[in-house]
RNA sequence: GCCAAGGUGGCGGAGCGGCCACGCAAAUGCCUGCAGAGCAUUACCACUCCGGUUCGAAUCCGGACCUUGGCUCCA
């Protein structure tokens, strides 16, 4: 298995710090508002990393940490009259629903920044103890000068670095000092004792001192999006790597690339996002999946509501032959109705998971492991059509084809949204009875109102396929 | 200015030395009462430009051009 790391730029063989084990961490959100389609690209990605490590027998502990304590936190409280903790509070909530609905379901822990505050500082005395930290009047800083592989995961020198383009603050050793703890400003309500006195923790410190917690100083694979790169994860190598005194922190770094509007970055300053929230009321949660693993993580991808159709009449290609294997391990007998001469459609199975497999070994592959599937999907439906599958051949199949919706995260076998609700059994039953009443017609041949009835249940997205046997139906 | 990621058919998007992506959209045929779905076939003869290496380059090397992002808020 290979992934391809930001550190050296190429694609690395995996190999776990601890055997089996995976310890697996990416930057979580700074919740002080909804979260839009671009954080969502991200963690889908992690998302499906987890989950074909999980599938590949590693025993993955995934952590996300929670920004809950940050500048921007404190300013939107005081724009809307809110309290800074209750407002973190909310839209950690929602992040954590939003995730939810989007499938992402595979972190095992979430780690509160206020959670961590005794770790955090431990962190920030111990760099000073060893003199990479100092104080000033504002807080505590980290003395990039005092560490010299500073800027090796953005591939820039020191001299690089010496370029601002924000005024630097004329209270530090150097520029580029990023601060570790802010101490309390006038009227500012969310504060911790420390020795240094009231304050509260910088933004790159809690995750080094949650990693450390959970980790240690070194661990195998940290992730997050591309604009994370500088300063935060240098900083987090800096305090990391300084204060333990072991390299690398990270053995992988793992960046996904853009998800961008007309090419231009998503962003809250740009105004130009779409939360998830309005997102998922047009589309269903799967079909962003699939237009997200349509595309390779690292790859920026742009979001257009044309491009998520045309990810979502992908995603109905597969789902499409999911319901007809279906439909023919309904009716198709028992026994094999197939000619001996038939040749079994396992080769084929055992070399759509190859290639999946494949695929997803070399740096999480989607796009090209879905090249597999339908390449499988296309082999099962041409056998079907000429009747040359067993009943065992598409029992194989249909598990295949599960198995891939399941590393993927996608539902290949769900109904489509909006097929369960509550007075739906009623409703059910009501479009059975038309439907039964609309064959009868068929075989009378009353092609005019069996047209009709098909037709006025498609506009109730209720779609009838019809065939010899009686056809199909399904939600849309 | 420095650093990074890119520029592939009508669209999305893999590939990164020789063959083939894959999907969406399109065309023709098969199937079908019709529609839809499915299958088969086809086309798009695609790789930003200019040099070079090579029997052979989208892919390697050199040089341009363009786009986006980062340069201390960012998934």
């Amino acid at each position: 298995m290979k992934i391809q790391s930001t550190m050296t730029g190429n694609k690395e063989n995996f190999q776990p710090i601890h055997n089996n084990r995976i310890n697996l961490f990416v930057c979580g959100p700074t919740v002080y508002d909804n979260s839009h389609i671009g954080h969502a690209r991200t963690y889908i990605a992690f998302d499906v990393v987890a989950r074909y490590l999980n599938y590949r027998g590693y025993s993955v502990f995934y952590l996300q940490n929670i920004t809950d304590v940050d500048d921007k936190i404190i300013q939107r409280a005081a724009e809307t009259g809110a309290s800074p903790r209750m407002l973190a509070k909310r839209f950690e909530q929602r992040y954590l629903e939003d995730m939810h609905a989007l499938g992402v379901t595979n972190v095992n822990y979430y780690a509160r920044a206020t959670e961590h505050v005794p770790e955090i500082i431990s962190q920030i005395e111990r760099l000073i103890e060893l003199g990479f930290a100092y104080e000033t009047q504002s807080g505590i800083y980290f003395d990039e000068s005092r560490f010299q592989d500073f800027g090796k995961l953005s591939h820039q020198s020191v001299e690089d670095l010496k370029k601002h383009r924000i005024e630097p603050d004329p209270t530090k050793r150097n520029p580029g000092d990023f601060s570790l703890w802010k101490k309390r400003q006038d009227g500012e309500e969310v504060t911790w004792n420390s020795p240094w006195g009231l304050g509260r923790p910088g933004w790159h410190i809690e995750d080094t001192a949650i990693t450390e917690t959970y980790f240690g100083a070194q661990y195998d694979i940290h992730g997050g999006a591309m604009d994370l790169i500088f300063p935060h994860h240098e900083a987090e190598i800096a305090q990391m790597e300084a204060t333990s005194g072991k390299k690398p922190l990270v053995r992988y770094w793992m960046h996904t690339g853009f998800l961008n509007v007309n090419g231009e970055k998503m962003s809250k300053s740009l105004g130009n996002f779409t939360t998830i929230r309005d997102m998922l009321q047009k589309y269903e949660a799967d079909a962003f999946r699939f237009f997200v693993l349509l595309a390779h993580y690292r790859s920026p991808i742009d979001f257009s509501e044309e491009a998520l159709e045309q990810a979502g009449k992908s995603l109905e290609r597969i789902r499409q032959a999911a319901r007809i294997i279906e439909k023919q391990l309904q009716t198709a007998p028992a026994s094999s109705a197939t000619k001996p001469t038939d040749p079994s459609i396992d080769p084929d199975v055992a070399e759509a998971k190859a290639r999946f497999l494949e695929s997803m070994d070399n740096d999480f592959n989607t796009p090209y492991a879905l090249r597999a599937v339908f390449d499988l999907v296309r082999e099962v439906n041409r056998r079907i059509n000429e009747k040359t599958i067993s009943r065992k051949g598409l029992q194989d199949a249909s598990e295949q084809l599960r198995e891939f919706g399941e590393i993927l995260g996608l539902g290949f076998y769900a109904a489509g949204k909006k097929s369960q609700g509550k007075a739906e059994a009623i409703t059910g039953n009501l479009i059975e009875l038309l439907i039964e009443t609309r064959q009868k017609l068929r075989e009378k041949k009353e092609w005019q109102l069996a047209d009709e009835i098909r037709a006025r249940l498609n506009e109730l997205n209720v779609v009838i396929e019809d065939a010899k046997d009686g056809g199909r139906k399904y939600y849309v």
